[in-house]
RNA sequence: GCCCUUGUAGCUCAAUUGGCAGAGCAGCGGACUCUUAAUCCGAAGGUUGAAGGUUCGAGUCCUUCCGUGGGCACCA
């Protein structure tokens, strides 16, 4: 580390000069010597606390009236880091950020002195510091705090991002986001945003008296979604446990066992592929509502969706208000396809009805049933739904913990809601029948046999709750970091993730 | 895993057919008491992602590798 502090000279006369060059490490040299500086004099540049700070946006609002050229009385005690400097000499204009706005400074010589006003002029952007000053408006019409006090409150060591162009390049905002929201005003706001969708969510639920759980995150068998686990060690019981890649069967044994309005909003974790609308850890939301059925479940998802779209004033193209377009699976595909599944129960008979149209697919003659069904939909469906839409009723064969549909044989009571051309929630009404669904996870069994790596592990602890008996329940499962892609408009899900998974 | 794309100063971006690597901001020295992408003067700042190769000469062309972004595959 260099740390060749030059000799210290009067505040704020900057570093004698014959050092000064523009590389990274001289430009951080530069700052350690103002660090330094600060010590010298007396300075903690790093104090523990700043007590009675009121936020910007709150000034702001305070006095959003004040007319050009007006001064007051008022004085307020805010905090920040330190964004633009004009002028240098026996006054300057300085800007100030916190989460809340920025607010500009005006620093003047004759009010502050000469021994304070050459501290301030030697921070450098970036700085956090805490300033006392009273409210004027200056004659252009700016909202503006006349410095009285200055309190260094963190010295910045590295230079921050362009204070116009912010951080433009897409792996450093990723990598180091940081450095994405501190100089990106409207990457801060994307994730308040994104606080905003998780608290209208919770509070949605709580309001309809669900309770919100937790259940483990390291599980001895993964199950309740199709996908692959990762797989970690637990030293002192020497055994394997996977990332949940779901809640779902933790959540029915909740609902046996009597809470009855259950949610829980936590991470999944899942050992595939990354994209656009992939991160291998992501948010899920989960509920489950006994004695509801999937019609309940629907209505309840377009009533949340919705009022998330108004907290957070969604002025997008998609129209979230309820009811949403209701569509059939079978019917979806036909439309789109012009393929009757149903009309097709086997492989090769579908392979064939599915060549006869023209249709791309690849591997054609190698998948299974379950697996060409999944990939109409997929890749001739799913990204032309653009307008909120409830694709109702799939097949059983992939709906493992569907209670089949009351009157069609051969589905289940399950939905898929689609949004902006991507699937945002998958619900149910539950699989209750401990029979059935034992026959269901060897069904899976089977498959995972036949060298299915997503095939459900057999849980039989699962089934032996609900031979204790659930009752009838509707749930569901929403992705909250897709609904967060869609009410600000993201087309990629590692903008709305704060820290994406990245290659090293 | 495969294909395409991209990587230049701390940040944002240029560089014609292969012909002296440049600008703005930031930083440094100086001027400036209502500026706000402040302005003005001055001096600086580079292993062009890495390693090889072709060439009189490579940021530019070729090979390999690393990372980004996009697509395919995977995601029954």
């Amino acid at each position: 580390m260099s740390d060749d502090s030059t000799p210290n000279p009067a505040p704020g006369h900057s570093a004698d000069g014959s050092s000064t060059r523009g590389t990274a490490d001289e430009l951080i040299a530069v700052r350690r010597a103002k660090l330094d500086r600060l010590r010298a004099d007396g300075i903690d540049p790093f104090p523990p606390a700043f007590g009675g700070v009121t936020s910007i946006g709150d000034v702001r609002a305070a006095h959003a009236e004040l007319e050009a050229g007006a001064e007051t009385e008022d004085r307020y005690r805010v905090a920040g880091r330190l964004h633009a400097r004009r002028g240098q000499g026996k006054m300057a204009f300085l800007d100030l950020d916190d989460r809340s706005g920025r607010l500009q400074l005006q620093a003047k010589r004759d009010v502050l002195g000469e021994e304070v006003m050459d501290r301030l002029l030697d921070l450098d952007l970036g700085d956090l510091v805490g300033i006392d000053g009273v409210v004027f408006c200056s004659r252009r019409g700016e909202l503006s705090l006349r410095v009285e006090g200055v309190t260094v409150l963190a010295k910045s060591l590295r230079p921050p991002p362009d204070k116009h162009h912010g951080l433009q390049d897409v792996e450093q905002r990723f990598r180091r986001r940081e450095l994405d929201l501190l100089g990106n005003e409207d990457s801060r706001a994307l994730f308040v945003t994104r606080a905003k969708v998780i608290s209208t969510v919770r509070r949605q639920l709580d309001d309809a008296g669900f309770i919100e759980v937790e259940t483990p995150i390291l599980q001895p068998l993964y199950g309740g979604a199709l996908a692959r686990p990762f797989t970690t060690h637990h030293n002192a019981l020497d055994r394997d446990f996977y990332l949940r890649i779901a809640t779902e069967l933790y959540l029915k044994r909740l609902v046996v066992g009597g809470l009855e309005r259950v949610y829980e909003l936590g991470k999944d974790f899942r050992n595939e592929g990354v994209s656009f609308k992939h991160n291998p850890e992501f948010t899920m939301l989960e509920w489950y509502e006994a004695y509801a059925d999937y019609e309940d479940a629907a209505a309840r998802l377009e009533s949340i969706v919705h009022a998330v779209a108004v907290a957070v004033n969604y002025d997008g193209e998609l129209d979230f208000t309820p009811p949403w377009r209701r569509v059939s699976f079978v019917g979806a595909i036909q439309e789109a396809t012009g393929v009757d599944i149903m009309a097709h129960p086997d492989a090769a008979d579908l392979a064939e009805a599915i060549r006869a149209k023209g249709l791309e697919l690849k591997g054609l003659d190698e998948l299974t049933w379950p697996q060409l069904v999944d990939d109409l939909l997929s890749k001739h469906v799913e990204p032309n739904l653009r307008q909120p839409t409830i694709v109702m009723d799939y097949p059983v064969a992939i709906s493992p913990f569907a209670k089949a549909h009351r009157t069609h044989p051969g589905l289940t009571e399950r939905f898929e809601a689609f949004c902006g051309g991507m699937e945002i929630a998958n619900a149910f009404t539950e699989l209750n029948d401990p029979d059935v669904q034992r026959e269901r996870f060897e069904a899976q069994a089977r498959y995972s046999e036949a060298g299915d790596k997503e095939a459900q592990p057999y849980d039989e602890v699962f089934v032996q709750a609900l031979e204790q008996g659930m009752p009838p329940t509707g749930g569901l499962g929403l992705g909250i970091d897709r609904l967060v892609m869609l009410m600000t408009g993201k087309r990629s899900i590692r903008e709305v993730v704060l820290f994406p998974a990245m290659r090293d």
